[in-house]
DNA sequence: CACTGTTCGTGATAGCAATCACAGGTGTTA
DNA sequence: TAACACCTGTGATTGCTATCACGAACAGTG
């Protein structure tokens, strides 16, 4: 896994090309180039650990490349996965924001690049440039809506197959389709997705099995494809 | 319950007495100018609903008096209880700053008074006043942690014994203390408490007698005495 | 290729909490 | 004060899932 790490940096990932929604897309140009100031890019092998819960907060990371893993955990080792984060991404807003120690542990799943942000620097950027700000407002309010969406699965549905199902549904979301089928590339361990809908690793083996049994999906190597997804639909039923 | 409403409406809450942090408070003179004028006052009686989920954003509730209620619920009857909000609470504003339908329902469980701020003209106040939206920034930060909170909650602790101490932990700290143990009003049903923690309304019939039974807890009438807060936070021991 | 560590599948068991059922309280309204 | 609606306590039962236990499959490494 020593791979020439340092080479082929994505010039200026803040600058996306992928969703209209990621902070820090269509800026105005003075913006763009002050941000461009501020920023320093890293490249950051597989589960490299970009800040650890309850550190005091460093500033944020824009993901340029990659997966991160974003997880917390209790005093007796039991740990939660609360999202997956794709490129375009920004980690660590909400503590930077708020000057409290990160509350997750976020650590490179894939390898990949992340643009850095020194929290001083970030908040004088956002007092010089006010349209930001609002901007930072509304990620923020992203974050929340899928902070919410955690807090309705775990504490509204209680069996790990309508959570299981609900997961499924997510992934497939975006998916890519071939025969009318959505296609899932499978990085996760049992474990982690156990760690990602509040279960034990044995329980969502037990899921997988059943699961194929019923037609649901079916595994090949290591894509996961969703055979019907209106039965999942119809276990989640909300 | 037909009580003289709209007599006795406080003239001016936004300026607040209470807690520093709270969102429209030591503004710059002409921006609480201006939110005086965008602001409308309204009384609402117990169990009116602010807001209902799913419902488009209207704007913002500031509350001044009363307690509410935040909920959230599946198709299948089954609720949660997220937050019992306090005077000076913001509702509604990560809907009204995004522009997607309140994720929540909130409902008055005490009489009480609101100011309420139109969506367009806060989003026009807020562009106006950068220095504004920086603070929304932060009050979203802090729906933020809460939200995080719950979910640790929810994810974390399996079990309802864990999730009640919690519970009783975050009543106690903000509870009169006489005799130096924390006294509490219980306002809540056990119906209403179960939906706090995810359980039943007879599982928490029985944590109550359980807890008594070990003397954590006692109850005088609609008080609540925790009697051992110690082994309550052992319980929860994170 | 043997070795070691991780991941995965699955049986057996036990315990906890949801569910159902019902009786005793409490408070409110006519 | 009677009637009703709601809240509370508690028993009995059942089902689900965490836990323990083990072996098989697999990948990386010397």
């Amino acid at each position: 896994m020593r791979a020439p790490y340092g080479l082929n940096i994505i010039d200026n990932c803040l600058t996306c090309q992928v969703r209209e929604e990621h902070l820090f897309c269509n800026l105005s140009r003075p913006a763009v180039q002050k941000l461009n100031e501020i920023k320093s890019t890293a490249v950051y092998p597989k589960s490299a650990m970009l800040f650890i819960e309850d550190q005091q907060p460093r500033g944020v990371f824009v993901l340029c490349t990659g997966k991160a893993k974003l997880s917390t955990s209790s005093s007796d080792g039991k740990t939660i996965i609360l999202k997956i984060s794709e490129p375009g991404d920004v980690l660590g807003l909400n503590a930077t924001i708020s000057n409290r120690p990160y509350e997750a542990t976020a650590e490179m799943v894939e390898p990949g690049q992340a643009n850095f942000i020194a929290r001083d620097a970030l908040l004088q950027f956002l007092r010089e440039h006010g349209e930001v700000a609002l901007r930072v407002a509304e990620q923020l309010s992203r974050n929340y809506y899928s902070a919410y969406e955690e807090i309705r699965t775990l504490g509204l549905s209680n069996s790990p197959s309508e959570k299981f199902a609900k997961l499924l549904l997510a992934w497939s979301g975006d998916a890519a389709h071939s025969a009318d089928l959505p296609h899932v590339k499978l990085t996760l361990t049992h474990e982690e997705i156990a760690e990602m809908i509040g279960t034990t690793r044995e329980t969502v083996s037990r899921l997988f099995s059943e699961f194929k049994k019923k037609q649901l999906l079916q595994v090949k190597g290591s894509t996961l494809i969703i055979r019907n997804k209106l039965a999942l639909e119809r276990m989640v039923h909300s």
